[in-house]
RNA sequence: GCGAUCGUAGCUCAGUUGGUUAGAGCGCCGGCUUGUGGUGCCGGAGGUCGGGGGUUCGAGACCCCUCGAUCGCCCCA
């Protein structure tokens, strides 16, 4: 008989635990206190949706839709894909369920991910990301609040000074298209001697070349066409009046010209925080305003702002955390007494209390193991001479608080 | 999709130029010591050396393939 063999985790999946998992909690949870002061409300997505809401709204050439998606057909033959991001299924939620009532609709949600990518530090093929989205607001003042709501998320979790906010505008759709052809045209005549990744990004993406880590590309980079320079005046207005509002609000930002987003449907405001301590995956949070989106699902135009940010990542800078400490550890040591430690946790539990119950093993080592649970309290129950004898190892205060569930 | 490094008990790792029954610490289980005690001692369980193929008299060590991890490229949060 030969023994089976265990499973493997699929790739690019994580089993967290411990102080990991307390700090992925931690940044969930204070999102979540963070999101109810900008009154933001929660909404749950499903994890699938047909393949068509990602394609139309990402954009077909994007290498998120083209070789990342988790895409297979459902026992109806229907093409389903899990999601890899959260705006989208957003944008059809609002369309479908006629949230449009409710616009200007400030929403967030939490959970995981998929992408089909190489794994490495800070990216998994199932990761999580925290979202907030404000729907059906075309006002600068919706990218400022967003924004603020970013910051102060960052320095509840302490990590602000290693995150910087990286901040651009992409202009309207006449502006974008107007850069994008002049960065074509300037790209193009340097062609050959950019690199191979880079001469790829000149038919599909152009903009991305201006933050290639090439140094062959960089050359070329410094003399590229400007954005400002392609910027209608209502697209300068606008940035203007975000970058007016980010002061007034006191988020500190530095403007970032090269600063592109990958997905289709970004207009104007673009942003990253943006840090050095996590290698390649320096991106935290990320987001911008997507204008255009709602039309492509079939929508009215819908003006909409929103940002994602990495829980796994937060979670990295935010380090491991200590799981709370124990309130008493109740040591069974004779086993006949066992019911008396089971009536000790229930109640000590059912008032509040965190406890754990230790009778089994060998009686001798089990108060040595409570010992090494760095509990608040240990309380014994055991014998002596037939005679059922109780102590309680505990600082006075909370002595005070528990001795009454051993009698 | 491309490149580099790595893969030995549950965990962290040793394993000399390929050479008898593969080791340690921690953890786990048990015995003794201690007896208001977080100590010490002894013993035990647990490994097809990621998987498959090859070279060799002989492979945990060398070669090939494969799976996975890590770090870059790419992409992105």
């Amino acid at each position: 008989m030969s023994k089976p063999s265990t499973p493997q985790a699929i790739r690019g999946t994580q089993d967290i635990f411990g102080a990991e998992a307390e700090a992925f909690q931690h940044v969930v949870e204070t999102f979540e206190r963070v999101r109810k002061l900008y009154r933001f409300r929660r909404i749950e997505m499903p994890v699938f949706e047909k393949t068509e809401v990602f394609s139309r709204s990402i954009g077909e050439t994007t290498d998120v839709v083209s070789k990342e998606m988790y895409s297979f057909d459902d026992r109806g033959g229907e093409n389903l894909t899990l999601r890899p991001e959260f705006t989208a299924g957003i944008a059809r939620a609002y369309l479908t369920n006629g949230w449009l009532q409710h616009a200007p609709l400030k929403v967030a949600t939490h959970g995981p991910l998929f992408r089909y990518e190489r794994p490495q530090k800070g990216r998994y093929r199932q990761f999580h990301q925290l979202d907030a989205e404000i729907i059906g607001a075309g006002e600068p003042q919706a990218d400022v609040e967003l924004l603020a709501m970013a910051d102060q998320l960052l320095k509840e979790l302490g990590i602000a000074d290693g995150v910087k906010l990286h901040l651009n505008t992409l202009g309207d759709a006449e502006s974008r298209e107007a850069w994008r052809a002049a960065l074509v045209d300037h790209f193009e005549f340097h062609r050959g001697e950019l690199s191979e990744d880079s001469q790829k990004r000149l038919s599909i993406n152009p903009l991305r070349i201006l933050d290639s880590k090439d140094s062959r590309d960089q050359a070329f980079v410094g003399g590229a066409p400007k954005i400002d320079e392609f910027l209608s005046g209502e697209a300068q207005d606008f940035f203007g009046a975000v970058k007016a509002g980010l002061d007034a609000a006191g988020v500190k930002y530095q403007r970032a010209e090269s600063l592109v987003r990958g997905l289709d449907y970004y207009r104007h405001t673009a942003f990253e925080f943006v840090t050095d301590q996590l290698g390649a995956q320096g991106t935290v949070l990320g987001g911008g305003r997507y204008d255009g989106l709602m039309e492509t699902l079939g929508g009215p135009h819908t003006p909409a702002v929103g940002w994602a940010a990495g829980i796994e990542r937060l979670a990295m800078l935010v380090g491991e955390r200590l799981e709370a400490v124990i309130d008493v550890v109740v040591v069974v040591e004779d086993d006949a007494l066992l019911d008396r430690g089971i009536q000790a946790v229930s109640d000590l539990r059912r008032a509040g209390f965190s406890s754990e119950l230790i009778g089994s093993g060998s009686p001798r080592k089990r108060f040595d193991k409570a010992a090494k649970m760095g509990a608040n309290s240990i309380a014994s129950i055991a014998s002596r001479e037939g005679v059922v004898k109780v102590s309680l190892k505990a600082e006075n205060d909370i002595r005070a608080r528990i001795e009454g569930f051993f009698e």
